[in-house]
DNA sequence: TGCCTTGCTTATCACTTGATAAGATCATAC
DNA sequence: GTATGATCTTATCAAGTGATAAGCAAGGCA
């Protein structure tokens, strides 16, 4: 039974990365010390500089973690669905379900806290991962002639991608908040949530997408 | 000229308010140092202990003074616009405009580094200055017919406000990242930028508005 | 059996953090 | 003109940070 001795320093290191990715998601890269991130994992905090550079490789390697998964994941489930409303719905409950974390803190902490090199690299997992499927997505729509063309409100594909990322962003936001403000009992979203506390995202993937489709409105756009 | 020593006071405190709230909107509460306030500011660290009880307290400051100014503003803007239309984009162009720094890290901030009485403060004055504005003009929306009613796809009028904020919290933060990220030339909104790196929100904030309104969709909504 | 690499631990580094104590300076009230 | 108190400085604290050095213990090959 005894693992041979590589096979446990991979499920280690794996370990790391797994523990890390909650709290790094959670947190952000800078309020997670080392030393909290070995702590949990049971091992002292030099040990985690035995199996990264330093702070940010692992924090690199979470994030290509966290990328590769929700690209296979999004792939699988995207490529199951034949029209263009199911996928995005898809897309959207999909994200709502699995990132209870904000989306947005990775930016920031992209954008303020790594090198140079390591922002390009992550960026460039992020928009592979979670940009071009939907960027796909609605491409495919302005060619159907389902969505309205890039000419008439200049919303180019990945106009549109980034937007419904934002509309997502915004909702496990609101979310969050209305646990923290006191005085949000009903904030953004406070749907029925599960007895295990988990939240039943389908309504809100619904609503989003609809709002996304067809507006807010209730006349068609006057002429222009 | 000799100002009164109150006034000086005074100054000294507004200058730290001023210079703290540039860096924390920027950087955000865990990145910004007393010690990096103090000396953009041009006096000891200590010296901030003098004028605010500790760094949590500076913060709560720094946020009354950027929701008071917000709140204002939106009041004054909002009133003199006579349509529903036209308040929704000078709502939003004014937030582009004069919020170029990322939104949602205010959150960020605010639901993981503060106390949690500190939380329900900022988030009510948060409130009361962003949403309860947008709020009102989509309850009007909604009244008057202009809006799809709550029943139609579940969007209440807070839940169309919030939406819309992060519509907008979204486009600033593609801005950003078309600034850092290396190879996103295009992304998100790089449309012209002005010659002292001043952006033209204009375009941005119609387009926005008119995807919130009508949609993405040619196509009207399927009957449900 | 014995050596040697691997995967860790203990000990410690230099540095930054928020915060406090004690003293200096100076406008102002008396 | 001196006492006073507000405004700031210098000096310093304890706690926490990322990171390194050196040693230890055990798997795995000779």
């Amino acid at each position: 039974m005894a693992a041979s001795r590589s096979n446990q320093s991979q499920e280690t290191r794996a370990m790391i990365i797994r523990t890390a990715k909650e709290m790094f998601m959670k947190l952000g890269y800078r309020a997670v010390s080392t030393r909290l991130i070995a702590e949990a994992c049971g091992v002292t905090q030099p040990a985690l500089y035995h199996h990264f550079k330093d702070k940010q490789a692992l924090y690199l390697d979470v994030m290509r973690s966290v990328c590769d998964g929700t690209r296979s994941a999004l792939g699988r489930m995207i490529g199951s669905e034949p029209d263009m409303r199911g996928r995005l719905y898809r897309f959207t409950a999909y994200m709502l379900a699995s990132h209870p974390e904000d989306l947005s803190r990775m930016f920031h902490d992209i954008r303020h806290e790594l090198a140079a090199e390591s922002q390009r690299i992550i960026y460039e997992l992020w928009r592979s991962a979670y940009l071009v499927p939907l960027i796909d997505i609605f491409g495919e729509g302005q060619r159907s002639g389902e969505l309205r063309s890039s000419a008439q409100f200049g919303m180019t594909p990945e106009k549109s991608a980034r937007m419904l990322l934002g509309m997502i962003n915004q909702s496990l936001a609101s979310a969050q908040t209305a646990i923290a403000g006191a005085s949000a009992p009903q904030g953004g979203g406070a749907d029925a949530a599960g007895e295990n506390g988990q939240k039943d995202w389908e309504p809100q993937a619904h609503m989003l997408v609809n709002v996304l489709l067809y507006g807010l409105s209730a006349a068609p756009p006057p002429s222009e």
